[in-house]
DNA sequence: AAAAGGACCTGGTGGC
DNA sequence: TGCCACCAGGTCCTTT
């Protein structure tokens, strides 16, 4: 489900409900997502206050204390492919999939849901900055230190198709499938160009393109393709702007000559225009 | 070292 | 209707 952008809309979304709240107790009826979840959660987050939500990459992070001055911890949540977080009224009726409810002194419930389990909920009482699953984590598309400078450096020599390449966590964090398509279409570039042909001036259109597609997708509430809603279950209305992903056989928005070409990178569906983003 | 492939899961869809 | 193959928003681990 979620990229960058979904993330970002469920943050924000979340923030108002949960920060400053004190945690009753956490219920965990499903522990085996991707890594199993801290079984003694509901003991070691009870009475604690949440203090601050954010994002990093893909990644949303709980900052948890007793007292405002002695930060003690933060859960680390990822929603894999297919999670959801839901803020709701805690005896709101279970469904199928609805794995761990963190549930608030004042009724209120964070409820993670995920089909396929490949997110994961880890508690830290360590920097979460250095935790392994973030530690290697690369620049936040969407700061100054991603530029054209940072890609054209880190391009160098790599035979690696564009595509895969911006799709790395270790480089860029927080684009997936839909965005990686989507913004190699406003760039112009081809998914397979190999990244060591990229010159200066298409790593300054992939990063402005990038940026674009990120920022018009969070103002949009992120995109809803079968099941994604934000925290208070309302769907995202930017696959309403999607020029290329799933449009294969459509005539190109832009050159209005193309037709939107599927292939297949590394098991990845990819999508682009043959005439806006010519082979290299 | 870099790049590609496999694995982890469930559910939806379309073909026969 | 049932069965089956294939596809899906991610990413770690293994293999080449």
């Amino acid at each position: 489900m979620p990229e960058l952008p979904e993330i970002e809309t469920i943050c924000q979304g979340i923030i108002p409900h949960i920060v400053d709240k004190k945690i009753k107790t956490v219920i965990i009826r499903q522990s085996q997502l991707r890594w199993p979840v801290t079984e003694d959660l509901a003991r070691l987050l009870s009475q604690q206050t949440i203090k601050s939500v954010y994002r990093r990459g893909k990644y949303l992070l709980l900052q948890t204390a007793h007292t405002v001055d002695h930060p003690v911890g933060h859960l680390l949540i990822h929603l894999g492919m297919s999670g959801n977080l839901r803020i709701l009224p805690a005896t709101t009726q279970i469904n199928k999939h609805d794995h761990v409810d963190i549930i608030f002194e004042d009724g209120s419930c964070l409820r993670y849901h995920d089909p396929r389990r490949f997110g994961c909920i880890l508690w830290t009482t360590d920097n979460p900055d250095q935790h392994p699953l973030l530690v290697n984590l690369g620049v936040e598309p969407l700061m100054a230190s991603f530029n054209a400078s940072y890609l054209a450096q880190r391009a160098a020599g790599k035979s690696i198709a564009v595509k895969n390449w911006i799709m790395n966590s270790q480089l860029v964090v927080g684009i997936g499938n839909i965005y990686a398509n989507e913004a190699l279409f406003l760039a112009k570039i081809h998914p397979l160009q190999p990244v060591k042909t990229l010159n200066f001036d298409d790593c300054q259109r992939l990063v402005t393109a990038i940026q674009q597609v990120l920022q018009q997708a969070i103002l949009l509430g992120g995109t809803t393709l079968r099941d994604f809603t934000d925290s208070q279950g309302k769907a995202g209305y930017f696959q309403q702007e999607l020029a290329v992903y799933h449009c294969q056989g459509e005539v190109c928005k832009r050159c209005q000559t193309g037709i939107i070409q599927r292939l297949m990178i590394n098991q990845r569906a990819s999508f682009f225009c043959p005439v806006c983003q010519p082979h290299p």
